[in-house]
DNA sequence: TGTACATCAGTGAACGCGCGTTCACTGATGTAC
DNA sequence: TGTACATCAGTGAACGCGCGTTCACTGATGTAC
């Protein structure tokens, strides 16, 4: 449990920031959060944050380093679909985009926040959008190929997409829920957003 | 054209600083704003914003006042449709808040900037998006009179076509377009929301 | 294995920058007679 | 209509708070011999 040599001892600390850090960002915000905050619920003096990173800005860009190794593992999972005029390959899609968000919903809400505020953050986050949807274009092709007709062309297609995808799971996963608003369980969630994609996608019912 | 009465004045400077901020707010975003910005921009001086405002908070609550009158008047226009299952009715709401968007997007980016950061601003920002449900809520009726089956219960409905249309709107019309994205005309953008929305509602073809 | 010195993670009080906010002052408009 | 005083919008330098960041110090781990 206790390290005991000063690389141990040193990761540890570093391990506590982060932990804490996305308790905090969970919490308050990333907006809102103190560089003290931070070193407060890790339990450590607020000079220790410098031996670790050199602001906020760095400590998000350590989390989102993280994140992108946990998302590189889920691109070769297994039991990717790909035909999008099939139901089943857009769920597949929704619920691994909703697992994900789930799973990073501090880092995610940090980095949305960071976007709106700082130039080089909103590009990171432009350029994750854009990595989610080129993996997606090629699959539309499989929808016109079944003679079916896009709502709009490929782009402004999966612009849509993604913003309701997105940020539907944000306002359930990060955000608290709306005063008088039920929480859907996972499942709910993923047949709403698998329905209300693949008919806009086709124009077929499902 | 120049006011010469005290009210006059003091109405001339508390216009001209609204709408500096606005066009602040819309080229740096309201976060990132300072008050001297706005009262540089205004060609007036760091204490006259005192005169007028409280904080940059009051300031964004009378642009809010602003704007809710703009869309009361929006709300009695002519031509209101409300069956859903036509989707000349759809087309209706989405130009309309399309419309809005364009006409408020630095008052709707400075309030969703500061909903991340303060509670207040987060709630007006949630009852907003209800006031618009509540109106679209009897409209979704019609669809399952006509034997169409929604995507998902009300709620989730609605939610989901609340987040696609604002953030999609949000996205071209306040944000920079992101690189090598070209940006939809009005017609384009508003066609493509339509089919997608109708389609998710309906699961017909459009 | 022991001793003496070097290194380094961690500490927290103090420093200082940025920016919101104040306030004494100016000059023009309004009011009283 | 004119004069004397009051009021008020606007000014911008100065103040001070909050918070990020530094740094002299501590005590424990690592290294040399």
């Amino acid at each position: 449990m206790t390290a005991t040599s000063r690389r141990d001892k040193a990761a540890e600390t570093e391990a506590a920031l982060k932990d804490a850090a996305k308790r905090v960002f969970a919490a308050k915000g990333y907006l809102n959060t103190k560089i003290t905050d931070i070193t407060k619920e890790a339990g450590r003096a607020a000079g220790s944050f410098y031996n670790h990173f050199a602001s906020k800005e760095e400590l998000l860009i350590a989390l989102l380093a993280d994140l992108a190794e946990d998302s590189d593992q889920q691109a070769t999972s297994e039991g990717h679909l790909s035909d999008f005029s099939d139901p089943a390959a857009v769920r597949w899609h929704v619920r691994q985009y909703w697992d994900f968000y789930r799973a990073n919903a501090p880092t995610m809400l940090a980095l949305r926040q960071a976007a709106m505020v700082n130039e080089d953050f909103a590009a990171t986050y432009a350029n994750f959008g854009a990595t989610q949807a080129s993996d997606v274009e090629s699959h539309l092709e499989h929808v016109t190929a079944a003679g079916l007709r896009l709502p709009a062309n490929t782009q402004l297609t999966i612009a849509m997409m993604y913003q309701l995808i997105d940020n539907f799971a944000q306002m359930w996963l990060v955000t608290p829920p709306p005063a008088g608003w039920s929480q859907p369980s996972d499942e709910e969630a993923i047949e709403a957003l698998t329905r209300f994609v693949y008919r806009g996608f086709t124009g077929r019912d499902y």
